[in-house]
DNA sequence: TTGATAATGGAAACCATTACCAATAGGAGA
DNA sequence: TCTCCTATTGGTAATGGTTTCCATTATCAA
């Protein structure tokens, strides 16, 4: 899956070298996986993917890798309400698609959205710089969902 | 623990009778509780100190009671990270405390702000109008945490 | 090649939450 | 007040996502 071929080196390589892992075969399977979907795994659906592939990587490597991702800053990890956590990657090759989630309580139905990213973005970043000051933190993530019902779920009731 | 003396009707009661549910003396206990304290108390914390005054009634319980409150919305439910729920009630007597979250993964604290919240809540409020209309969502709730270290943790390491 | 260390996978343990079910409490109506 | 129906409760057992444990294997530097 990952690209062991002269296509270049993938974009997340920097990342790993520099805090000292080794970027073996099950974390290039995982991150694979995660770079080929706009969904939100969980920790089984990235183990029975990566499955597919290479049937001898268990799912203790999978949990166990997916923390290292998230360690690192490759991947977000999510919590959506249905007792398992979901997983992204946290940004593409180019650093684009950051968004943020719209949930349905309905029917657990996930929406990305990047209207109005901008503007969140940018008051985001205002705030952190404050909280930052006062609080004497250092923040390096932030996390905005919103909730509600569907359409579907709408009509439904 | 509640007040079944003629200090007055608690303010939540009339959430209770509109929505044809019993107030009950493990519901009235665990709101008391929960409006006495400004922690972030798992279903565990509010067994204990439900316990204390009576012993009689059970987890399971706890955990159906807390289920109800978020449901009717008088409580929120957080996930810190720390892999058990978190409750916290939504509104005082006066509709006050609004605020948002500042969570340090070094050592779990978790910090209420309140500063900026205005700004946020007016920004909230516009992208929930403008998704509403997009995605055809009814939105009821709003999510916003930010993570980081704090001082503590920043120095140990 | 060798040795030290990082990484892995399977099985068992963990533990917060849920399901189940029999017992109890409360309120509407007789 | 008495009766019936339903909401509510509490203990126990299960559930199931996640961690822990440990023996084995892969990787890299010397
Ligand atoms: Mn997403
Ligand atoms: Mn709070
Ligand atoms: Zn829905
Ligand atoms: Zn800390």
């Amino acid at each position: 899956m990952p690209f062991r071929d002269g296509t270049g080196p993938p974009w997340w390589q920097g990342k790993f070298r520099g805090c000292g892992y080794r970027l073996t075969i099950p974390r290039e399977a995982i991150l694979g996986v995660l770079s080929k979907t706009s969904k939100h795994l969980s920790a089984e659906d990235v183990y029975l993917a990566v499955h597919k592939a290479y049937p001898a990587i268990g799912l203790t490597t999978i949990y166990r890798t997916l923390d290292l991702l998230v360690q690192i800053g490759l991947v977000f990890k999510f919590d959506f309400g249905d007792g398992r956590a979901r997983y992204e990657l946290s940004e593409g090759p180019k650093g684009a698609s950051h968004h943020h989630h719209l949930v349905c309580t309905g029917c657990g139905r996930v929406i990305d959205y990047t209207d109005f990213i901008d503007e969140e973005v940018e008051l985001l970043n205002r705030t952190e710089k404050g909280l930052s000051k006062k609080f004497n933190f250092r923040i390096t993530n932030h996390l905005i969902q919103f909730y509600g019902l569907c359409d579907r779920c709408r009509s439904k009731k």
